[in-house]
DNA sequence: ACGCTGACGTAAC
DNA sequence: AGTTACGCCAGCG
């Protein structure tokens, strides 16, 4: 149920994130011109347990770190989620992060 | 109805 | 250079 179109707008970034490939918070919320507003999308991917196909797994912090491991169904879905992508995940950190940092509005590119 | 909190990030001191 | 405070939007007490 979208009730607000930024959460509509973070659910549509997060579903374009490719396959192996990670992005955060901030460069979202900044691909949506609310760079401040960073907080609202992790709020907004609080939100997508009821919408599938939300890679929620797939947008960590700017620190790449798994802040938000822990409100998945198992704190250990988010990690084995991106182990199974390649992407190696050590301490609740993701290893060679700026390498896997997906951002939108450089791949978008719009 | 009012206020606090929360998967973050930036600015200011 | 490290720490503290604030902003953002929505949900919940």
């Amino acid at each position: 149920m979208i009730t607000s179109v930024f959460f509509d707008s973070v659910f549509q970034v997060v579903k374009l994130i490719p396959h192996g490939r990670v992005t955060s918070y901030g460069a979202v919320a900044s691909y949506l011109g609310t760079k401040k507003s960073s907080r609202t999308v992790g709020y907004a991917m609080n939100a997508s347990h009821s919408i599938p196909g939300i890679p929620a797994h797939r947008v960590v912090n700017r620190n790449g770190q798994l802040t938000g491991k822990m409100h998945f169904a198992n704190p250990t879905e988010m990690e084995e989620s991106l182990r199974k992508e390649g992407i190696i995940v050590e301490n609740d950190q993701i290893v060679d992060f700026k390498t896997l940092f997906w951002d939108p509005s450089i791949e978008l590119a719009i």
